[in-house]
DNA sequence: TTGTAAGCGTTATCAG
DNA sequence: CTGATAACGCTTACAA
């Protein structure tokens, strides 16, 4: 019962022969006899041996692992693309190093940089909220170590990239609304630097061009946290005239704004319709059920890892940037079920 | 611009100095003159050096790595936990390996193994349902990895171990439910090989002896997934005396039970009260919100990973198993706030 | 103050 | 068929 793994080392010393013969008969070389293999397979087994990662990827510089950047593990969509990313890589037989970055720069600095030292083979990345600056990216690709991006990608960095159709997704979330008589719509909308949260504002403006519907400046608000909704429905609900939709940049605040807007005595989808992004097992739990757009985290998840894997195994060489968008659908619920 | 990280016989090479020279400049050494220093740590983020991990862990059989295996990552109570953790590990500089298990045994093990490999230097537990052999974890005590255990705890393996009181969580959650007028309490427990599982089905049993009402074996279903609720509800349901409590051993099913009473005709909680154990965000977004356990994920990932940092660190050489049992907390919501 | 060399665990090259 | 040996990147006696 050895407190310390066991080595190849080991498994000679016990046969009395050298370390590059147990190293060949483990990896089932054709010049060694079978009944060396048999030998050292046999004692292999019986002291547990597993070769040591670290020695093979400093031998080999492929440390077998990939990371995982990303703005906090908390929520559905995250964690879920952390899913399919792990399933993708445990198919490849490759491990995930996942780093939490709790939507600030400097810790997404940081993690790089630790993901940088660990020598992970690619790194797939949803940049912070805070991020405006990107040189610990194009550090990681200066260092060789490909980069794909997903959801929230960073536009200046020419990169592999996965995401749902945001513009579109917005465009049908807000035209939907326009569609079961919405007139006056607000959009509570993430930060501009976040590429998601200016797409998804021009899906919604887009719309309501395309329905001659004007677009009010001031029915847009950065607010794109619960927090933020409990902070400010008041003063929205209290403009003239008075909301009649709301599309929200998440599900998160969509159903932040339903229950407001419930406590505030209002009927959804009656006097206020709601739609949000996401899909996450909340929409069907609130009363009512959520009109949001499905986002695939699984999916989207396990594509990144594959483009990713892929770029890694060279199986794929072209230099040039690849990129798969989602077809963003619109799942219908109570929230906008009403009457025209 | 290279395309593979610099390595410190890169810096040495530039400067034409030793090797030893670089690394011990690069970690300041007082041998070295202030004016080689200067030299190398210049070159040194010129180049964009960085220490190879890799290197480091074999050197000194230390990867500065903690492994995580948790049964499934989109759950809210795992996510937190695996934030505390992250958090926890961030802070005394170490990096974390995530794995999860799907609830599967054979993944378990061999993720088990891939954590081996990687010479991790501990490892955080929380085992799947289906793990019933835990030959997987020995193997990783026997190789001197000390292990924590959290929330689902392993009876027969002898290690530290972070978990929220559940006999006493589902004590107080039951007798909550007789205490507003229910006589005749339905139990969703999950699967006994599970410690939770078990201890939340005897604090259903003993707060109900406590109080002089019969323990139905009848009443008591396996049951602890939404699927399994919508499986078995209308049985439930049918039964006479008809049931007027529901205590479900997790938030996922009793919002689903929730729902389904709902569907069915019957008010919550006036004619059925509901209460769960996790309390996550969706205790507050169903309607009516629901009562239930506090279960501190974050905080049973961070003192989890204090605990397996500690033995690490060697600032515990105390070889005794130590347990840390956070005090459940009873959230009460509408879901049993009903006059008696 | 700096350099040389050994070693961490493994594999590959080159000799027997 | 098997065994030395060097090398991966780094640290650390031991020399100089």
């Amino acid at each position: 019962m050895p407190s310390t793994p066991a080595t190849i080392k080991d498994i000679a010393r016990l046969l009395g022969i050298s370390v590059s013969t147990v190293s060949r008969a483990l990896k089932d070389h054709p010049d060694i006899s079978v009944d060396t293999k048999e030998k050292v397979n046999e004692t292999a087994r019986k002291l547990n041996y597993r070769p040591n990662a670290l020695a093979l990827g400093l031998k080999s510089s492929k440390s077998n692992t990939i990371g995982v950047i990303i703005p906090e593990i908390v929520h559905f969509f995250f964690s879920s693309v952390i899913s399919g990313i792990e399933d993708a890589a445990y198919e490849a037989g490759y491990n995930v190093m996942v780093c939490q970055t709790n939507e600030m720069y400097e810790r997404e600095t940081m993690v790089a940089k630790a993901l940088l030292d660990h020598r992970v083979e690619g790194i797939l990345v949803s940049i912070a909220k805070t991020s405006m600056k990107f040189d610990h990216l194009t550090l990681l690709q200066d260092n060789g170590i490909p980069l794909v991006f997903f959801d929230r990608i960073c536009s200046f960095i020419e990169s592999d990239a996965v995401v749902v159709d945001d513009y579109k997704g917005a465009y049908m979330a807000t035209e939907h609304l326009i569609a079961v008589g919405c007139r006056n719509i607000v959009h509570l909308a993430a930060p501009e630097n976040l590429l998601i949260g200016e797409l998804r504002k021009i899906g919604y403006c887009r719309a309501l061009e395309d329905h001659n519907l004007p677009v009010d400046p001031y029915n847009i608000y950065l607010c794109d946290t619960r927090e933020r909704v409990e902070d400010k429905i008041t003063r929205i609900l209290a403009r003239t005239p008075k909301p009649d939709g709301f599309f929200a940049v998440n599900d998160t605040t969509a159903i932040a704004v339903i229950q407001e807007v419930k406590k505030a005595g209002f009927r959804v989808p009656d006097d206020i319709a709601v739609t949000g992004f996401g899909d996450g097992p909340v929409a069907t739990i609130i009363s009512p059920t959520l009109t949001t757009v499905e986002q695939n985290g699984y999916e989207i998840g396990y594509e990144a890892a594959r483009f990713l894997l892929d770029r890694i195994t060279k199986s794929i060489t072209n230099p040039a940037a690849r990129k798969k968008v989602f077809e963003p659908q619109l799942i219908k619920r109570e929230s906008t079920d009403r009457k025209v």
